[in-house]
DNA sequence: ATAATCCTTCCATTAAGTGGAAGGTCAAGA
DNA sequence: TCTTGACCTTCCACTTAATGGAAGGATTAT
């Protein structure tokens, strides 16, 4: 299967299928003599792989990560729970850095008139 | 004041003001004979802006429009507030985005017995 | 045969800095 | 006065995860 449709198959843009080419994560099962990419149904399992574990927000080093222990039929359960653990925890931390931020901000345009004078809590606060 | 001791009173990193300087968003005051930057109490409170609305997750491109705001002393409030509410439902957006995705592996992470075997629901649900 | 649609590689750009190299400047001590 | 150390300068490269585009080769349809 050509790029395009393998892109097609993952619900990938072609250039990120390429990329992904490029930076050694998921490598085309073949070239043809032309240089064309082939992809087969296995690499096309792990761009959907990738897909999905990129929705889940793991960077392109733990989907490495993790692509790895996906093809390791003898892997341990623990050592993608690990990775998932971390990977738990950062979006924890973001999500309560988030909160914290959403919670002050609100407070400021809840104080802020937001009309034609110029007095500005917003501003204030910052200042 | 050179630009170690500014960074210093705005506690930012000196490459990080200088590195304003150079896409123009806090410039120093003047330049000595000899290159140096100045910067005056007026640029360093702008750098203190800077770093306060950054804190707040405001890009560069909204900083630059705080800072205009900022210094604009007949600007009208409501200019201020619009910038503010924009960045609000941004951090809204990504905070729920965050929520949905920390549940949906929570999940997952409790279903993972986590031991020797190669069971894994995450990468079954990744497949 | 030719046009349209693929595909290729390579380069630039995005955001917001950070790190480092090569070299100029300044203040203090011997 | 010389030198050493701590500043400062500019410039280039690197980070993340792609994306956009140019120039040109391959394939397919008419």
């Amino acid at each position: 299967m050509n790029i395009g449709k393998a892109a097609d198959q993952a619900g990938l843009p072609t250039k990120t299928v390429r990329y992904y080419a490029d930076i050694g994560l998921v490598l085309p099962s073949s070239r043809t003599q032309t240089g064309y990419r082939n992809y087969d149904i296995s690499s096309i399992k792990k761009l959907i792989f990738v897909k999905r574990a990129r929705s889940f927000d793991f960077s392109i080093k733990e989907c490495r990560e993790l692509l790895g222990l996906y093809e390791e039929k003898n892997r341990s359960s623990s050592d993608v729970r690990k990775i998932a653990i971390h990977h738990l925890e950062e979006i924890k931390r973001k999500e309560e850095d988030l909160m914290k931020l959403r919670i002050e901000l609100d407070h400021l345009v809840n104080a802020c008139a937001g009309d034609d004078r110029p007095n500005c809590p917003i501003i204030d606060y910052l200042s």
